[in-house]
DNA sequence: ATTGTTGCAAAGTGTTTGCACAAAC
DNA sequence: GTTTGTGCAAACACTTTGCAACAAT
């Protein structure tokens, strides 16, 4: 097991996203540092109501303007993606430098899954210089039905 | 100039979907039949509220619900795809056997062109296969900024 | 002391629904 | 005449905003 390295250098999401806070001239608060510590911590896009219980359950509760307002600055710095993942709902997570992941919508039960593919990134970068646009970003939705809603 | 031939299978999306609405047992009304023309002439995807307007220009207006209902029922039946291209509403558009597309958005003027790339489907149509999903349907969005917003 | 941050409640928007009337069959 | 389609208005759900109290610097 690799020990982390005493760098000087941030190795976490969280301390990334608070020292760009702070080099931006926010100050520290409640609500933003418990929604940055929630996002930290997931894996894939929560919608801001999700984000409103999971801290409720916590006893960390922010109100959900709080919430809007801090997804809407961290999204400003590049700190997180918002997704529409087709029900008319934001989603938000981390962005991380490493690995960029795309989602699985499963029909029946919502359910959202990452999954990454190199190949169909080469593909969509490859597209990307053929168009007049100056492409930024792109987002792959998959839709379909999990393993558990097929049967 | 091809002439059409005249086969007794219609050529038009807006004939093809009245006969698979006929069949499902829907009756004709003046809002389905005003949606499914506006629809047919399009060739990329229009909000409800933009169905609204232009409706309304040609004097030939829909209530905002009865569009929405009938937006839905073609979906159903597989006729027309709702698209989030990320404003948080929705989007409308035929679906024609043929070519099927993808979606670049302009960030700043929000415009929405369509682009279709074959190698794109192939990297799609291959990470279908390896996930454990059963894949029905895929988006593909591209955000940038388009040639004139660029300048 | 100043200025950013938070919570509440109200307003805004896109979408859906209940119901009565009109239209299609 | 029965059943479906439509329009209106009200209801909904997610998101944004105004404002006063609060907290960080």
């Amino acid at each position: 097991v690799p020990r982390s390295t005493a760098s000087s250098r941030p190795e976490r999401w969280a301390d990334h996203a608070a020292q760009r806070l702070s080099e931006a001239g926010y100050r520290r608060g409640g609500a933003r540092g418990a929604v940055i510590g929630l996002l930290d911590k997931q894996e894939c896009a929560l919608s801001a109501i999700e984000i409103e219980d999971r801290l409720r359950r916590r006893r960390n509760q922010a109100s959900r303007a709080s919430i809007y307002r801090v997804l809407e600055e961290l999204e400003g710095l590049g700190l997180v993606s918002r997704l529409e993942l087709g029900a008319g709902i934001a989603r938000f997570e981390t962005v991380r430098g490493e690995a960029h992941h795309h989602h699985l919508v499963c029909d029946d039960c919502g359910d959202i899954v990452p999954f990454a593919d190199d190949e169909l990134e080469q593909a969509i970068r490859r597209v990307s210089r053929r168009l007049p646009h100056e492409i930024s970003g792109h987002d792959v939705t998959l839709h379909g039905l999990c393993a558990g809603c097929r049967a």
